[in-house]
DNA sequence: TCCTATAGTTCTAAAATTGAACTGTCAATT
DNA sequence: AATTGACAGTTCAATTTTAGAACTATAGGA
């Protein structure tokens, strides 16, 4: 599988991961959700170099997590802002954070803390089940092939896994 | 910022990409969560390079991920098992699928949909406040310093943003 | 004895990333 | 009028990573 094939697999982690998965570019997300918004903020925020920012850039511009909003002319200048789209990642970096707070932090504790506007509290992502809003363990969960499923790595993985699994039980 | 530097910074979205942020390791979760187990199944599920794999798999073992569990002797073969600290992954593999499921998917729809057994429905992951339980969005939350802040790439950021809108508010 | 399955390791070529310097526009300063 | 500084990139050589393919090793079975 190249990376470029990545974004046709019928696998929503795999097209995914072909837009956000990798390392320079979450972490200039990060910054968009600490409402980082110009290429020198990026930059100095991140030392990446500005050659791969650029690009990074560009290519969020192009999947459409960023907008390119000019902040002012003469010189044309522009600010990198989330959409919709982008700000619906929030979920995903919240996650990161998360397990990152519970499984990584050392002696001083989490260094960043969050608070719910709505409540006033400081709290925690939980992520539930939209239909009875119970927490959801990746041990409650099945899979099952939907209407966009074809012959890819995930379904040729289920069904690969479920033969294993069947066999192993018929011995 | 170099990359083993990551893991040392005070951000728990850094930490957390040094350990899984990468695009291949991203994809080898996937399949975890798809109960591959073996070498041999990541590597034909996924078509990565078996240096690659081997390496990734290390790196797994030795961030407390995945555990190496030998299945037979003579030959001695292991199996790769999610952990506590991996399964505890399964927040921030739901919401990539999530996000994929939203706005990757093309006219035949999602690929794979996640039965929930306790409910026994197909439903959609939703992160919440686990104080009030109310749906999670970026623009509801602030952020503050917690016990383990310290001057660290996010947290020059963060600085640095209030500086730049109180001049704006000012201005 | 040869073939297959499994889990790697080793090697070279190709691709991505780094680091540093350079380009260009305009405003403000000297 | 020339110089400096801020901003947003681009360019290029050197280094690092990844891809692709072949190779190693152990054991069971034909």
């Amino acid at each position: 599988m190249k990376w470029d094939e990545l974004e046709e697999e019928a696998c929503s982690v795999a097209r995914t991961i072909g837009v956000i998965g990798d390392r320079w570019t979450l972490l200039i997300l990060r910054e968009c959700f600490l409402r980082t918004r110009r290429f020198e903020g990026f930059q100095s925020a991140l030392g990446i170099t500005r050659h791969l920012l650029a690009e990074r850039l560009k290519k969020l511009v192009r999947t459409g997590i960023l907008r390119r909003v000019p902040y002012q002319e003469s010189p044309k200048r522009h600010e990198y802002i989330l959409t919709q789209k982008g700000l619906d990642l929030y979920p995903i970096m919240m996650a990161i954070v998360h397990w990152g707070d519970t499984h990584m932090v050392d002696e001083r504790g989490r260094p960043l803390l969050h608070e719910h506007k709505k409540c006033g509290k400081i709290f925690n992502p939980v992520m539930v089940c939209s239909e009875c809003g119970e927490p959801l363990m990746a041990k409650e969960v099945t899979t099952r092939p939907g209407p966009g499923a074809r012959p890819s790595a995930a379904k040729r993985t289920i069904e690969r896994n479920a033969k294993a699994a069947s066999r192993a039980g018929a011995a």
